[in-house]
DNA sequence: TATAACCCGACCGATTCGATAGGGATTTGT
DNA sequence: ACAAATCCCTATCGAATCGGTCGGGTTATA
């Protein structure tokens, strides 16, 4: 399994539409202006989500895209194999004889084993799960579809342009000299 | 935290270390043989491992690499945390006021708390562990420091040159169409 | 002094990341 | 019927990373 903003970016979106998607059909639009990622990148993203049967699109005005299940039936491995998908990079080839001599490649089962334990993981935790902590955390939904238009005050904040392509899960955090 | 096969690369390369130290330094040229991974990214990964106090060097002939510590008290995430080291991919800059407006960038203290727990994960497992794990599979460990020249009958073996830079922690074992 | 080994920095091709652009296709509202 | 909103797709881009290669050091042994 990958571990990329790629994948973060998913899981923040989804935590987003799981949040509104009461009010019907929330639009890429509005997940892009709440979340700061750009709206043909969402578009690539749910492209995947959508292919993946964990959300569902409706198209035309008033369109948007909702879950294609429960909260709590959508798991982050679920998310993040979706968009970062395909991968096989078992190195020794995928199958199991690897070089040949017996022994050699070690890496193949104990990643293997490594990686389910990781997919366990991310598995155990769902949307829903997400989802609480946020509104436990006191995050404010608009109940009613925003129809404003274009905000005023607010000088588009450009969001700081980070740009680590590959990064993400930050270990800093926790390892940093404390 | 990242997971790249780099982080693999390095967790490989120490369990053949710390399964074979028993007779002194270990070359990085025999842990290349033995791993299939190029020497001097090998070097590459071992200057890191070395800055991060994980293993101490021996130069001149007869030199090479041991263990700084205990193979029981390195961790798979100290491994990884060491050589794909910096990364503070936070987007919202690291500060905890994000976007200013309250509630916005998710993402902040739910990522450090997914990271967290996936950090833990990576953490209570011992490359003592690994090396238990290698052991009771059987591998064999050349005993005498293998000073036979260039092999002879097997035809070098090209790797099979996957080349998926970011890619592993592959999940297409678990998810795949079973 | 020759050699084995660690060290280091520069560069490289391929790939990924995230973004941008330019166009469809489908549905709603008028 | 038409315009607008929205999803949908493909191609391209610059920067970064991955893994590797090269060319040269430094240090220690014999």
């Amino acid at each position: 399994m990958r571990l990329t903003t790629k994948g973060r970016f998913a899981v923040t979106a989804m935590i987003d539409l799981a949040l509104r998607q009461n009010n019907g059909p929330v639009t890429l639009a509005a997940i892009s202006q709440r979340q700061q990622i750009s709206l043909s990148y969402l578009e690539q993203l749910f492209g995947k989500l959508r292919r993946h049967e964990l959300v569902e699109s409706t198209r035309g005005p008033g369109g948007g895209y909702t879950l294609a299940r429960k909260a709590g039936d959508i798991t982050v491995a679920d998310i993040i194999v979706s968009v970062d998908e395909p991968i096989d990079a078992t190195q020794c080839g995928g199958k199991e004889n690897c070089l040949g001599e017996a022994g050699r490649c070690m890496t193949h089962e104990l990643w293997a084993s490594l990686n389910q334990r990781m997919v366990e993981f991310l598995d155990s935790v769902t949307l829903q799960k997400l989802v609480d902590e946020q509104i436990a955390k006191g995050v404010q939904i608009e109940d009613k579809p925003v129809i404003r238009r274009a905000i005023s005050t607010t000088p588009v904040v450009k969001p700081i342009r980070v740009n680590a392509p590959n990064s993400v899960f930050a270990l800093g955090n926790v390892f940093a000299k404390s």
